[in-house]
DNA sequence: AATGAATGAGCTTTCATTCAT
DNA sequence: GATGAATGAAAGCTCATTCAT
């Protein structure tokens, strides 16, 4: 990773933290440089726009994404074991880096999220395609749409995670229902 | 509805839509007020602050669903019909009246969404935890915390409601899987 | 002339002073607002934006020369007396309100100046090719395009108007010799 | 010419171009750099400041003028020749250099154009002084300041000039009349 | 109660200039 | 000499809010 790349991951972080904690509105220019300890100006180095940074924050977010998940898929497992890593993966990665799918969130509720946007290349929402079509293929899966499957996944583990998020502080006592989850959602999407 | 509840609610419609269309950035006070035909400075004789119009909106918005949704429910039927009636009234709800779904995902993942406010009263998310209660007490959903079967519920009707939104213009062809999701749901959270 | 008018042409004038003084460059909105009194936003209340500003200013300035040229001008006159009244006149109120002969020509040969704009209609331009056209129609003016005879005149009498300023604190010696312009021009146009 | 003299005058005529194209305002040093193919930090190396690069910009353009007139004038040709060579050239060369036309009257109705500026050597000033200053002592122009018939004259070749340059697509009907110009002003100076 | 002109802090963005390489 | 990333002051403009009418 040169330099540069590194200044401009700087700025993207700086910016996703910002998001994370105020939203989008809480995201000046002048903040964004300041964390990113650059001159406001120098944003315009590596960014067009302010706009033109959000959408690459996008594209960087979801590449992260797709690096983590992917790299701990073990294809050679059977359909219902790697669905389970799959689960524990994204919602550990969720919590740990919380901004991730904060911003993943108001990005997509917000109109940043264009049509015009939505033709882009989106490697991570073809990988989870794709994985779910394996499950499919391998007959473990109920015949759907896998856009549809990975949906409906994705929605319950970022409901789940917005649960645990908000009761953090609150309340230790449904824990073990927390656990039930995955299965719960497997219940509903495995072949019957 | 006397006159000044009726102008309230103007300005709340006006906020509503100009929210769904452009998001919190795209809905300026001269323009709620312009779209709902009253001075910009009559806002503030309905609402102390642009937040506080936001919020009265949440308020709005969750009641209008409670309505909407309590009036259609039958206690008298047994709880899987009940189960699918509000899954089908919940997302025409959203189909008919999109700013609904749009603003709450806007809301949810804004920092309006503060921890204070979520100490509000909010009898749209008790009203579907004692459905939910109902369903566990009377046997015919898992012994989870009503919470969480809650949530995942609603996680699952708004991916559904994107999908849709999503696909609209682009396949039909899907449209017979789309019936098969409550059925999914359904048999995620029954108890077995 | 109501409030609003007054207001409007407070910021003008504050405007086609900077200009004056420093140019397009060195007229900020903050300096305009400032000197008229008023606060930086409100220029905005008054014009779209900073460029539609100075076209107003080009409008404002070619109807107030046209209004005190046009006063000035006494048609039953013969038209060799009416062409030294309108030099006189003219000279007059460019070195009485230098700021707008600098505007003018600041505007002419600025990007200000596009071909659209050229289409707007124009009063001043007007009222100067018809007065040029009597003075030929009547034989006392070479039978040429009016406009230019109009262009050619306006040309000498910025020249003999730069001449003026610029030499006003170095030597009255050749006031005498500038008595003798239109006397040139007038050679140079009449029909002969 | 040397390396160096080759790069100050790459800038210049980059500068000069954008100047003509789209004001001062437009002529930022990193597309001056650009347009010369040159890094922005290099403008530094030939110039103080930008300001000093205009002034020396004004230079430029005012030898180059100079140099092209005074090659072709022909002193031994008797002076109403020579005057109406001169107005040929001079209106050639703005209309094949119409950049340099454009810049001169953009400068000179600028702030650049200040006393202290106006007090430099002007050689190009000093030529056309001495020019009607000949024209007057051989007895065939009228025992003026020369700095007026000059500044008069030119004034009238800028206006033919711009009359052209705007009606260039507009219309062909007046063409004979733009002939008639010299003569117009030739009739206004000599001596009668 | 209702208006909308006025405010000014704060936003995104530009650009002349510097300086480490 | 040459480079161009970095700077940060200053530009044009927006908008929540106030207040005289």
């Amino acid at each position: 990773m040169d330099q540069n790349t590194n200044k401009k991951i700087l700025i993207l972080e700086s910016a996703l933290e910002l998001i994370r904690e105020n939203g989008f509105h809480g995201c000046p220019i002048s903040q964004v440089a300041k964390q990113a300890s650059v001159a406001a100006g120098s944003v315009y180095t590596y960014f067009e726009s302010k706009d033109e940074m959000i959408l690459e924050l996008h594209r960087y977010v979801k590449s992260e994404v797709l690096k983590e998940i992917s790299e701990k898929d073990h294809p050679e497992k059977n359909f219902e074991a790697r669905f389970f890593d799959f689960w524990n993966n994204l919602t550990s990665l969720y919590q740990e880096r919380a901004a991730f799918q904060s911003f993943l969130e108001q990005f997509t509720s917000s109109p940043y999220n264009t049509e015009t946007m939505q033709l882009e290349s989106d490697p991570w929402g073809e990988w989870t395609e794709a994985f779910f079509k394996e499950g499919i293929e391998s007959g473990q899966l109920r015949p759907l749409n896998p856009k549809i499957l990975s949906m409906m996944v994705m929605g319950s583990a970022i409901s789940l995670i917005r649960f645990k998020t908000y009761f953090k502080t609150k309340t230790a006592s449904t824990a073990q229902d927390l656990h039930l989850i995955p299965k719960m959602v497997w219940d509903g999407i495995k072949f019957q």
